[in-house]
DNA sequence: GAATTGACGGGGC
DNA sequence: AGCCCCGCCAATT
């Protein structure tokens, strides 16, 4: 049996420690976080579990390292963009995040599993080469 | 209780 | 990259 929290709010503590994991210069999307938190977790219940963060949470919860899957900052009035790009993120035109260069690829295997967590599925490798 | 909205996402075109 | 449709979970109208 899975033990399938019914409860959003059961999910916030999971969701806080994965978001610890995202080192500066790198960033996650919520549905990165949803997948490693696992048993159901859903990448709108991460947003819901950061918009739920107090001033004094998020001294110590890298909210910010969190974008949606188009690299795009879903908050506003925040100024996540700034910041991100205080911690080296760097951003196209678009105001975009370069997924590509900064995107974090989870946590450890060896810490996944030591806490209890899924580690990210590897990524299937973005090729642009035209071919012919 | 249907429709809408919100710090979302995958797949198809 | 962008747009659309649909699924997802919860709160609000």
């Amino acid at each position: 049996m899975s033990t399938q929290p019914r409860d959003e709010h059961e999910y916030y503590e999971r969701i806080y420690t994965v978001v610890e994991q995202v080192p500066p210069g790198k960033v996650a999307t919520y549905g990165d976080v949803a997948t490693i938190v696992g048993d159901g977790c859903d990448a709108r219940i991460v947003g819901h579990a950061l918009g739920a963060l107090g001033a004094r949470r998020a001294e110590t919860v890298p909210w910010q390292r969190i974008i949606n899957r188009t690299g795009g900052i879903s908050t506003s009035g925040h100024g996540q963009r700034e910041i991100l790009q205080a911690e080296g993120v760097t951003f196209d035109e678009k105001g975009h995040a370069r997924m590509d260069a900064h995107h974090w690829s989870g946590p450890t295997e060896a810490w996944a599993r030591a806490h209890g967590f899924q580690p990210l599925p590897q990524r299937p490798p973005q090729a642009q080469l035209t071919l012919f």
